[in-house]
RNA sequence: GCAGCUGUAGCUCAGUUGGUUAGAGCGCCGGUCUGUGGAACCGGAGGUCGGUGGUUCGAGCCCACCCAGCUGUACCA
């Protein structure tokens, strides 16, 4: 009817949100798999969180609001308290070791795979929902803790198949607060701009040296020689404290620079820097004095896994993996709820774009899934026939089965096979029952055997790639097939 | 958030200076076809032409505003 019509509802999904189908699910769990493997090698525990969090325990609600940001997904519960899927899984861990605390031991390590959920707006390769896999070592305040996860990370990149196409980036949230603190930019009231001069330095990578000087000083347009573009206003440093800035980026880096915190953080990062090179990870673990990371609770070791590489995309343009996954350490996040401070440091891997980058690479994904055997029926009335078949397949491991769709037509059934993959059909009508066989059709090797056929009666004639046995053989004739392709 | 570009069937697109009932290819469903998957032929479903308002005898087409998508940029705990 009319009204029905114009009522029907609209299959769609929210923007940023994705169904995943069999090939990418298979291609993930690989990957997880792998990932997994790494980090159990290392003695991490596997642990899972809830999706669902209070919002102040993510540590998420507004300043002086009395509701929680809006790039978290939020609502309230039967008794008006705040509740808000997790955007990471380090909040979520630093609950959890803070909730058990005196039944862990310590350093706790652990990791956990997981969908988290971020309300911001979606674009190429970020959703609103994508997966994490952390690792974490908390209740140890030694800088050996950082340098195994940066190892740990470079294993498991190498594990992907990623050897010489990434780097895990090193530096220290205490030697940029060093920094800032020489040229005047300590104390509360210049956190404002101690947050545009981070977000400078971070774009070191996309606008180079020149870039991070206008954003430094007055402010950078988004097509400088014209001036035209976007404009992003600066952070307004005079020239001398733009220099500082600039020299801690540039080979030599910063010189002059005298307080405690920058000492205490070049220390760390010389320490670290010894460790990967005594253990051998010299060449994929490397000290970079730009990367700044979450502006948030990191206190000092930071880390971020870059790819290397380029791909082209569909237009031929060069495309950037990039950051594929990032971490540091947190002394801040489990003290919140504890009356002493808990040190910890992780790292997270992003697992969809991570995967997405295999997947281009080719070392991912790349294999084709089995469909199953699909036994055709031939005579409507020998249902329990063909399901005893399938049933025995099924014994035997192998993926099996019946055509539920209308039977009345066998091409439609043999369409249904090819569309599903299925490697090979299993077809028994009245004159293979008398004769206690079955027909087994190989349909890869048939597609094969028939691409010079171009003539349809032909094709029908020839049944290519077919072969009768004992229905005794069944179970055995078919594993024949699948191992010929393959998919024993 | 800001800027630019784009919105016609599930997908890719056509649609004349504004003119009757908006089309094609592919895909989908069914049939030819109750013994064989690539083909062919026939039939069918599927559109408030992104939305609202305006101009006009008449709007898919012109105008205004809004919405959505894409790209860049900003933000990203």
């Amino acid at each position: 009817m009319a009204k029905d019509k114009i009522n029907r509802l609209k299959a769609r999904l929210p923007r940023g949100l994705a169904d995943r189908g069999e090939t990418e699910l298979a291609a993930t769990r690989e990957m997880l798999e792998t990932i997994r493997r790494v980090y159990e090698l290392y003695g991490f525990e596997a642990l899972e969180t809830p999706f669902i969090e209070y919002t102040d325990a993510l540590g998420k609600f507004l300043p002086d609001q009395d509701r929680p940001n809006e790039g978290v997904f939020s609502f309230q519960d039967d008794d008006e308290q705040w509740l808000s899927l997790r955007y990471d899984l380090t909040a979520p861990l630093a609950r959890h070791v803070a909730e058990h605390f005196d039944a862990l031991a310590k350093p706790f390590r652990s990791y956990r795979a997981g969908w988290v959920f971020r309300n911001e707006k979606p674009g190429p390769g970020r959703f609103r929902q994508f997966m994490q896999f952390d690792a974490d070592t908390v209740g140890a305040p030694t800088v050996a803790a950082d340098a195994e996860i940066c190892m740990m990370m470079a294993d498991t990149l190498d594990a992907l198949g990623l050897n010489g196409q990434y780097v895990i980036k090193v530096n220290n949230r205490k030697v940029l607060d060093g920094v800032l603190e020489a040229i005047g930019l300590g104390g509360e009231e210049n956190a404002g701009r101690r947050l545009t001069v981070l977000r400078a330095i971070d774009k070191f990578d996309k606008v180079g040296i020149e870039g991070v000087r206008d954003l430094l000083g007055e402010g950078r347009w988004e097509n400088p020689a014209a001036k035209s573009g976007d404009f992003t206003k600066g952070a307004g440093l005079d020239g001398a404290q733009s220099e500082m800035v600039l020299a801690m980026l540039q080979p030599g880096g910063a010189s002059g620079i005298d307080n405690a915190a920058f000492a205490a953080g070049s220390a760390e990062l010389a320490e670290i820097g010894s460790l990967v090179a005594a253990a051998g990870y010299a060449d994929r673990v490397k000290i970079d004095p730009s990367v700044v990371r979450g502006l948030e609770y990191y206190t000092g070791p930071v880390f971020e896994a870059e790819l290397t590489f380029e791909v082209k995309d569909e237009k031929g343009r060069p495309v950037r993996f990039g950051s594929v996954g990032g971490g540091g350490r947190y002394d801040g996040l489990v003290g919140r709820f504890r009356s002493e401070p808990v040190p910890a440091t992780g790292f997270s891997i992003g697992v969809s774009r991570l995967a997405a980058a295999l997947t281009t690479l080719g070392k991912l994904g790349s294999k084709a899934i089995a469909g199953p055997v699909v036994v055709l029926v031939m005579d409507r009335d020998r249902v329990a026939d063909y399901m005893t078949m399938v049933s025995r397949l099924r014994s035997a491991g192998i993926r099996a089965e019946m055509y539920l769709g209308n039977p009345k037509n066998i091409g439609n059934q043999m369409k249904y096979a090819d569309k599903r993959g299925a490697p090979c059909v299993v077809i028994q009508g009245s004159n293979e029952r008398e004769a206690g066989e079955v027909q087994i059709k190989d349909l890869i090797e048939g597609a094969k055997a028939a691409e010079a056929i171009t003539d349809n009666a032909e094709w029908r004639e020839a049944r290519p790639a077919q072969f009768s046995c004992r229905e005794s053989e069944l179970v055995e004739k078919v594993r024949e097939v699948l191992a010929r392709h393959d998919f024993g």
